[in-house]
DNA sequence: AGACCTTTGAAGTCA
DNA sequence: TGACTTCAAAGGTCT
């Protein structure tokens, strides 16, 4: 795919900002273009998808709806270079890098205490979460709040996909899905939860984590939130009925947090993305057994180790090999940004329209994604930049096939604190742990 | 039960 | 280097 800042720029992948925004001249050209093919696509418009539009675009859409769904490839090129070119037009032709706004990255000058002595956001690191996330509120923390974090830890049956012979968290939380729209109604990363003033270790001054037992800290989701994007670290989330990962003493509820803790919170983190055979031993650390969402274990069906092996060619040996080979466990890949805004935005687009079926759904979604604003689709951009970073900083060794790594690379606090990527990693670590309770952030702030 | 559909984007492979 | 392939999410539908 064609990309502005071609090798240049970021490793991680950030030209794929770009996408949609290439080329110049040939505008007036493309633009008759595709008002051509529209008509003749017209025609083949789901009337399903079409009514549904109809009834629930806003404004907003009102290019998606006169766009037909893309029924060829090339109509779809078509119409994204049709945006582009529009978004070159926007640009007025003075279009450069950095290719959306707050990239390349803004790093927070007093990142390494983004809190206050009373456990409150700094000033500066609410300005850069606020601008990072705009949908993220890192302002308010209140009962209602609090009491969402009570609420999210009655199961949503709901949310619990049986649909994927996998281990996924019951929200379908991608684990590294962490960047998307949080309300202040569900997460207050400012304010420590009241129960830890009062438990405060009097040795070091440092807040004890509770006993986790009865009070479920972690960032809850509301079953019947339309258009809540599940926690970040939502496989971490205890439920009923649903299988805990492992979260040890060691991890995040190691009751002394110290900056060795960031290892061991790691380690946890670790122990709990991958497979206890692949898990470094820890000696604090249990394994559960229980795989990672994020790790693809396929129901292998049992082949009948029996069967009739001389009738099998070797063509249909390689076949079952590979079939074999793809079932294996492996790491799901990060979303793009697309996924991302589909993730956010099908509940919404299902509550809008009637329709229920996936595929129609996703037409909308990629339909509005094109009628996107590039500010709007550079947020998922950029989300999606940050899930890939993240994705390289938890599977260093992830192949292409994203297959399980020989061993886990653990984060350690140095590796945060390097000065080129680490930061970044620092950066989006400690805003995913923004989500977690003040007593579990506290340690990566020493 | 599992494949299919449908979307975009990332990343790998191959010629 | 471009074309092609696979796979991420989602859930109804079909085989």
């Amino acid at each position: 795919m064609p990309q502005l800042n071609g090798g240049g720029g970021d490793d991680l992948g950030a030209n794929d900002e770009m996408i949609s925004f290439k080329d110049e001249g040939e505008q007036e050209e493309k633009i008759s273009e595709n008002s051509s093919a529209e008509r003749d696509l017209a025609d083949v418009k789901s009337s399903l998808v079409n009514e549904s539009e109809t009834n629930q675009n806003s404004s907003s859409d009102s290019e998606a709806e006169r766009r037909p769904p893309p029924r060829s490839e090339s109509f779809r090129d078509k119409t994204r270079e049709s945006l582009e070119e529009a978004a070159k037009r926007q640009d007025g032709g003075l279009f450069k890098s950095p290719p959306y706004p707050g990239y390349p990255f803004i790093m927070i000058p007093d990142l390494t205490s983004p809190y206050l002595p009373n456990g409150s956001l700094s000033p500066t690191a609410r300005t850069y979460l606020q601008m990072k996330w705009p949908l993220l509120d890192v302002h308010a923390g209140s009962l209602q709040s609090r009491q969402a974090l009570k609420d999210a830890r009655s199961p949503s049956p709901a949310h619990i996909s049986n649909k994927v012979p996998v281990v996924q968290h019951p929200h379908h939380v991608h684990p590294l899905t962490p960047l998307i729209t949080y309300s202040n109604e569900h997460f207050t990363p400012g304010n420590p939860p009241p129960h830890l003033q009062a438990d405060v270790d009097p040795k070091t001054g440092i807040p004890r984590p509770p006993h986790p037992s009865d009070i479920s800290p972690y960032y809850p989701l509301s079953p019947g939130t339309v258009g809540q994007i599940p926690h970040p670290l939502g496989w971490l989330v205890p439920q009923q009925g649903q299988p805990v990962y492992p979260i040890t003493t060691g991890g995040f509820r190691h009751p002394y947090p110290t900056a060795l803790t960031v290892n061991a919170s790691m380690s946890s983190l670790f122990s709990s993305r991958f497979p206890p055979h692949m898990v470094p031993p820890h000696h604090s650390l249990h394994t559960t057994g229980i795989p990672h969402p994020a790790i693809v274990t396929h129901n292998v069906k049992q082949e009948s180790s029996h069967s009739d092996i001389g009738s099998l060619n070797s063509s249909k040996q390689d076949a079952k090999k590979e079939e074999e080979k793809k079932k294996q466990p492996h790491i799901k890949k990060p979303l793009n940004a697309f996924m991302l805004y589909m993730k956010e935005m099908r509940a919404k687009v299902v509550a809008e329209c009637t329709l229920k079926e996936s595929a129609a759904i996703n037409q909308i979604l990629g339909r509005r994604w094109h009628a996107l604003s590039r500010e709007e689709q550079a947020k998922y951009y950029e989300l999606a930049r940050k899930e890939r970073q993240l994705h390289m900083q938890l599977y260093p060794g992830c192949s292409s096939l994203l297959l399980l790594p020989q061993q886990p690379v653990p984060i350690t606090s140095s590796s945060l604190e390097q000065p080129e990527n680490g930061r970044q990693t620092c950066i989006h670590i400690c805003c995913i742990l923004q989500r977690l309770p003040f007593n579990e952030q506290a340690f990566i702030y020493p």
